[in-house]
DNA sequence: GATGAATGAGTATTCATTCAT
DNA sequence: AATGAATGAATACTCATTCAT
């Protein structure tokens, strides 16, 4: 008697729900944050039931836990493919820049997770910016010991710096991609970074 | 013998409890966040029953808010004081930065409460740092039409790129202030505020 | 051997629970009003751990005001049925005090409910009382404006005292149906009833 | 250096703190019965501080009880100077009628307070209304005795039934007096008493 | 796999009552 | 007598998690 039914739900198939959960998880832990969100928000709005969630996801912090993770390997990806060659190097930032724009405009939902100084989610994730913080202060360090770079500024500062920097503009700039254009964008981030963490920073870039 | 009172209680004086409770709540929330502490937690820790909160506070919402104003509150007064004669300009800077990095050494738990981007925090208080990056947008604009500045650079994302790498870098300091000497931290932020966000910076300050 | 479930649940089927809870709703209320019962008492009553209560009502007034306004329904109803040709007459009193002695006597719990004047019953539902009064008031006003009525007599008076009067003995009956017997109740009311409120009333009633 | 400070504060004097209270009491049961009432509201209205409540009653419900008495001593008195050489006859009832009306119109806090069926009140105070409603049968059994009254007519439902149309319509009078003119109000009253509860009735009152 | 009713620990909040001052 | 800060038991309501179907 019951005739196929094309309901509103998406297709169910093998990993189906749980990109289902993923993908809710992702749009509400963005708009509410981790606490601001229940499980049963996010098994609705993917389409299931309560209980279903518990068939793929140990709990809500887990859930958590796998779009961070799976964030910041999209981000690291992104990023070591557009800087492979010149990683560190004056050359690298705008191409660097350039990637971590590109990223936030796709995945603005991402990003605000991601950057998030959420108490609860800070717990959760072993914070992705701390890990580019610690690459990057690496870099510096390699550069003060080649000389490269003027020994009396502190790696990490710099390193956090821009880290919290690059985070906060981001987030800033998701929220509303009106705010500026993304040339402005990439053109300001850029002069930052070269004049204030690269050797002899002038605002001649190349 | 049996006691029935809970115990010998805190000092007493005007405004002792209320005072007691606020500290706790700094203590608390700075460590765990607005969620991560309930309201009996903080009666507790300031050695009081769960009723007495409700007395000073009409819940921990407000308690929050309290704090979160007092310090901006605080704060600001604190960077007023120190560029009072310079605001905006390149002299600035380095009173600029110390007058914060001595405001973050002395409230080490203020500042990861005010410069936490918690969502729900973030609900509370009108971000103190929205605030910081709009006089500094400000600041950016009026260069520019000065012609001081470079017109190419977009004041938003400066000055909320300035504001994210000084909460970030605080906030990172203030967990361990073992990590750099102030004088490190203070040479670094002020030459990365000097070459990436004065005109024609260089790394010659004075 | 040890048992995490609380018990052996009491039998399933399709709205059972919400019909155990108002079950329990009905008795707990009528013991003890809206107040003297917790959402506690109310769910163990009814066999169910406290957070069930919520899974099938808002809250404990919207449970109240459910049981209010099913009973006045059921009332109304019952009361229509026994006098629907002949509503307001004299001929229509014996019957409607029958239908009414009917219904507290089928639904003790309903009665002392509906028939409270619980300050905080009154807040939530539109007092059933209120509706009769209005409907016997309308009908004397017009059997005043027929000329069928001492039009020194007040309408509304006279409708508030009816009803009164008929909720009070309910309840009082309804505590106690041995107090008297269901005919000398039903005699006793249609004689007050014809005498004291309809036109040139005396005992001989047929 | 200070001088008479006349407060808005009423006068102190032995047994004044007292009667403040109770009249706040009187006042405040009035509006919102037993329970939307805190012991601090009460000792607030009457312009002290929340302990001094519990150095003139022992807790919320014997201020309840204590005014609940003396408003059933106060309207008994009245009754009995009303009808003292003829309580129980049919001369009585207009002067009967009259008394209670006007406690009622002079004490209507205490008439809401009274004639409430509230859950709670009901529990405290041994009801008035039971009283009355158990001097009025015994009344109607002793002129059964003496063949004045039809023996068919249960007494103590007739007794029920004064008493909760009594109590009805005094109580909706007393919300708003500007319902019905007194002597409408009375006028009905007395008919309904006259011509449904003592012998032979008709509308020939006197 | 999916369901969704049920669980029950957790938390904010209220308020009658006490007692040191 | 009066004060009013403090108490803490009581209670409504939420939500992560389980499990029989």
């Amino acid at each position: 008697m019951s005739v196929t039914r094309p309901l509103a739900r998406p297709p169910r198939g093998p990993g189906q729900t749980r990109a289902q959960i993923l993908e809710a998880g992702r749009k509400l832990f963005a708009e509410r944050g981790l606490h601001g969100v229940t499980t049963h928000d996010i098994a609705a709005h993917a389409g299931f039931a309560a209980g279903t969630f518990y068939l793929h996801f140990r709990d809500k912090t887990e859930l958590f836990r796998v779009i961070a993770e799976e964030t910041i390997e999209l981000l690291r990806e992104r990023l070591d493919g557009a800087t492979h060659d010149s990683r560190g190097t004056r050359a690298a930032v705008r191409p660097f820049t350039d990637a971590l724009v590109g990223f936030a405009e796709e995945n603005r939902d991402l990003v605000r997770i991601l950057f998030s100084r959420d108490s609860e989610a800070a717990a959760v994730e072993a914070n992705v910016l701390n890990e580019l913080a610690a690459s990057i202060a690496e870099n510096r360090r390699a550069q003060i010991a080649a000389g490269e770079f003027p020994a009396q500024l502190d790696p990490d500062v710099l390193a956090q710096g821009l880290v919290g920097l690059l985070a906060r503009v981001l987030a800033w700039w998701s929220e509303d991609p009106e705010r500026t254009s993304r040339a402005a964008l990439i053109d300001t981030l850029v002069h930052i970074q070269i004049s204030g963490t690269h050797p002899s920073g002038t605002h001649t870039e190349e």
